[in-house]
DNA sequence: ATATCTAATGTCGCAAATGTCATGCTGATT
DNA sequence: AATCAGCATGACATTTGCGACATTAGATAT
């Protein structure tokens, strides 16, 4: 479980570690104490979450440390949708795990906390709401940025935002579209809704 | 009774060894000392005091070595069933989950690492025997126990038994099979089949 | 535009906690 | 018996928490 201490904090945000122990003490920033005088730790996870929260930039020094958010996951039971998405992906210098159904999706979001997952909203055994709103419950993958899919009508897409989704699709789609969209919610952490 | 070093309390904590040591010299963290040269131990139980007592949250590492109650998983789609047994289990005083489609199975299963699973075969969208396999070749949960359940003919039982699951219950049971059939696995570490 | 106010952030200094390094030893494995 | 990774320990370097105070940024009123 890796950790950081406000002074590495400090660095990530340009800010004076003070400063840094005051969000933790305002409850801005989740961490925990240690024994001996209260030195302050925080987990990845929760400054991913601080991060996200705030519409604070990914510092570049973090993508190469960081033990999660690597990847990205492909949930779809369709086995060519599955795979073209994969391909534009992959193509594009992104690492890709893909899950056809429910118990994979719920398994591999867990164990591999990717960055990002695509999610289509229409599968079978699979409410996608659910997804969403088990991720964004989630702690430890809360941070995680999810771009639906589906053929429906934007109503359910777009609801799909509300219930905390990043962003849609709706298909068919350009693959350009998707690697615009996918770029953009993993470079630029702000909280963003694009539709296409 | 499971121990741990001054080296696995440090790797989990992401502090330095040094620190662990300090620790335990002040009595932050509760420890003894091996005859040699006073190398550190520290039991299962102080080191989960001193979690707790600090907010320290529990590293995943610790999840799927606990000795203690991580519990069970009940898998199935039928609130009822699900009820029903959950009941008996806690009854007898085991920590109980349930997860009622595959998503949440598959999420569960890799958060929790349980000590045993039950799992019913016959799930829309969840194909019980590809659980089995994929507990079986994840390594960090590929020694929980899972007993298969079924109204099916004993065929689909027996295969996946086959296929990995250490017992079998046919529908309709009666409670004291299962709490017999849970107690045996957890407390006999012998992979064994029985069937009821 | 200027002045004013307020909350947030930066600065400084000290003591305490933690990290680093080198050394020598132990216990496990072969 | 021989090898090797892991551990304890002391000495020293660095980081951190915290109080008190200075500075800045942003909003509001004049």
């Amino acid at each position: 479980m890796k950790t950081y201490s406000t002074g590495e904090i400090a660095k990530f945000c340009d800010v004076n570690l003070r400063t840094v122990i005051r969000w933790i003490e305002k409850g801005e920033l989740e961490g925990f104490k240690l024994p001996g005088r209260g030195n302050n730790r925080i987990t990845e996870a929760a400054f991913l979450r601080f991060l996200s929260r705030h519409n604070i930039p990914m510092p570049d020094e973090l993508k190469g440390t960081l033990s999660l958010g690597q990847g990205i996951l492909i949930v779809d039971d369709e086995e060519p949708v599955a795979n073209a998405i994969q391909r534009v992906l992959r193509g594009a210098g992104y690492k890709t795990h893909t899950a056809q159904d429910g118990f994979r999706a719920g398994s591999m979001l867990v164990q591999l906390k990717p960055e990002l997952i695509t999610l289509d909203l229409c599968m079978p055994g699979l409410d996608g709401f659910d997804v969403i709103r088990f991720v964004r419950d989630t702690p430890e993958i809360s941070h995680v940025k999810i771009i639906t899919i589906s053929a429906l009508d934007k109503a359910q897409l777009e609801e799909s935002v509300q219930c905390g989704a990043d962003a849609y699709l709706q298909k068919p789609f350009l693959n350009s579209d998707l690697l615009r969209l996918v770029e953009e919610l993993i470079t630029a952490p702000q909280a963003m809704l694009k539709i296409v």
